[in-house]
DNA sequence: GACCAAAATGGCCACGTGGCCATTTTAACT
DNA sequence: AGTTAAAATGGCCACGTGGCCATTTTGGTC
């Protein structure tokens, strides 16, 4: 692999003189900046940014560690998170947590040794991890959380205006005629961690309402645990006549669910889902959502990781709320009794 | 950030007896052993994987280079990749092509920058971006192509077995009693450079049959080019009774055109696609398709490029084709006439 | 306590770059 | 030609580690 010192010995100038043509080319006389630039274009030279971040006590790559790159959001936030930060020159370096404590960890020990200067991270599992973070943040890393924050965290932040969204979704189901409604999944600080789950019972209390003790379970956000818990919920001898997917992917379960149960959406049940996926608007009924604005969410957060360690020092912290838009579609409709 | 001198430092120890404590502790005495891990431990002190790496001339990090992280087939094969290097010590660095040349190139120039010792990419966009892979490559990068393959590539690759499939698929529509049939995508060297689009033409005429003109168009399998293209295709005088989709993303946007324009499936028009995507289990009907064995091609790629890694010297070129598995479902029917 | 091998510890340099300061060359004057 | 400032070029070291070789200490033996 070519150095800049194979770049000058070919151009026969000093590496001095050869580095300059790459960083300061108005101080180099014109003669000697075409044999030097013909140099490397001979040799194919790439400064080795490991070398120059080592020097320079500054590295140019993010981490990013999300949850499931196979869940669409986390797949949308990715792309507009890499390509943003690619713009200006970050490399990403990339992993899921599959929603493990341990596997997080790993990924984050593997991330610091790399002496990355900014994280983006959809955080949650686990107090061990959290003060990892806070290590990483003493030893000068930048750190965003996206999409989940831990409590009182002291990091920025980039969210969903998570409780509004439910309240409006409780309310735009109550107004319909529903009473009995079920959340998919029950908050839990460590097997569910987030705010939705946790905003729900709080929101139909505001109603007036209460949530039944079996229609509450703590499930993983996914499509099988969704599947299961929406079979359980409808075999009640008081179903739910609306549910309320929590993510995308229990949505998803639940739909299979009814499809094999027979019920017709809406009116046997009414489905409320957050994530805007695909197959939501090429089933039929088309799928009720509260979409993200996932680029400008994914946009923010590169943009703050850039610009706080462009700057440096002392990390000015932020919390950002986007809203989510309610897009009505045909899934919910008054209940039938 | 603390280095191995502040460890050594604390432990009153030279920094060759600190190190030795992470490399060889069979070496040291086991009071020094303990006096230095209690250092390590009480500064959080973690290796600085880049000057690592500079010194010992090979870097722990791998790139990958796919089409676009959204579509599915490569969020999974990012999955299963990222956790298969993860899990032998590499870190990824991961960046989305766009399908654009422009853009491949750029992130393979940072890749270089970065010294990645291992490359898994999705190539296919143009000459000059072939160019500097070759370079790479004989500067030392191990790389592997994977779900394309230049022609006569001189790398390894992973891919699917495109012409069993693209002919499996003919077969069975044709035995269904189709014999206007429409791939959904023409070959195009830059444009849509992929194996299925260049068999398709060849499969038929191995039936005896011709593909009309005015059913090749080149596209971009993207599902809008798809879902456009699907328009035109079925106002012709003479519409195809069965369309093959070449990918997911595409059948996604045929599917959507053939909805708005009231057609059945399979009564009026049989569906066949490539990839296995959710949705195509909960629409009606369920679509017919040839899912690939993602998982497997994904851990293939990551495991060649670990052993020629740790191997060194030169690569051992091999190329691995994978089975695709047709699987059916009630998109595809006999025609009507 | 002198000797010796083995065990334990330490010193030093290179990896390729970026930043700083030193030196040489050039051009524009008198 | 001599002077001088500006322009152009060069030398050197540190970043944190890994690898190699050198030195010191330990413990056992006579």
């Amino acid at each position: 692999m070519p150095t800049i010192n194979d770049v000058a010995a070919l151009a026969g100038v000093s590496a001095t003189t050869a580095k300059r043509v790459l960083r300061e080319p108005e101080r180099v006389a014109p003669a000697t900046l075409q044999r030097v630039r013909k140099a490397i274009e001979e040799l194919h030279y790439v400064p080795d940014e490991r070398a120059g971040a080592l020097r320079r006590g500054r590295n140019r790559s993010v981490g990013l560690i999300l949850g499931s790159i196979v869940e669409p959001f986390f797949a949308s936030l990715m792309r507009v998170i890499s390509y943003t930060l690619r713009q200006h020159g970050y490399t990403v370096l990339v992993a899921d947590s599959e929603y493990e404590a341990e596997l997080e960890l790993q990924t984050l020990k593997l991330f610091h040794g790399n002496r990355v200067s900014g994280l983006i991270i959809r955080p949650g599992y686990g107090s061990p991890n959290r003060d990892y973070l806070l290590r990483m943040r003493d030893h000068g890393t930048h750190i965003v959380e996206i999409d989940y924050h831990y409590p009182d965290s002291p990091f920025s932040w980039v969210m969903l205006d998570n409780p509004r969204c439910i309240r409006e979704g409780v309310r735009y189901l109550y107004d319909l005629g529903h009473r009995r409604i079920a959340a998919l999944g029950s908050y839990d600080p460590i097997i569910n961690p987030e705010d939705r789950s946790h905003t729900f019972p709080l929101a139909m209390r505001e109603l007036g309402l209460d949530v039944p003790d079996e229609y509450r379970r703590v499930i993983r956000l996914t499509e099988d645990d969704a599947y299961r818990l929406t079979h359980d919920l409808m075999r009640l001898d008081a179903p739910p006549t609306a549910l309320f997917g929590l993510n995308g992917s229990s949505t998803l379960g639940a739909f299979r669910a009814l499809q094999e149960l027979g019920l017709r959406i809406p009116q046997d049940v009414s489905l409320l889902s957050f994530d805007d996926y695909t197959w939501m608007q090429v089933v039929r009924p088309q799928i009720d959502v509260f979409a993200q604005p996932v680029d400008d969410m994914g946009r923010l957060a590169a943009r703050l990781i850039v610009s706080e360690v462009e700057q440096g020092g002392e990390p000015q912290v932020t919390h950002n709320v986007f809203p989510g838009e309610l897009l009505k579609r045909g899934s919910c409709a008054a209940p039938r009794d």
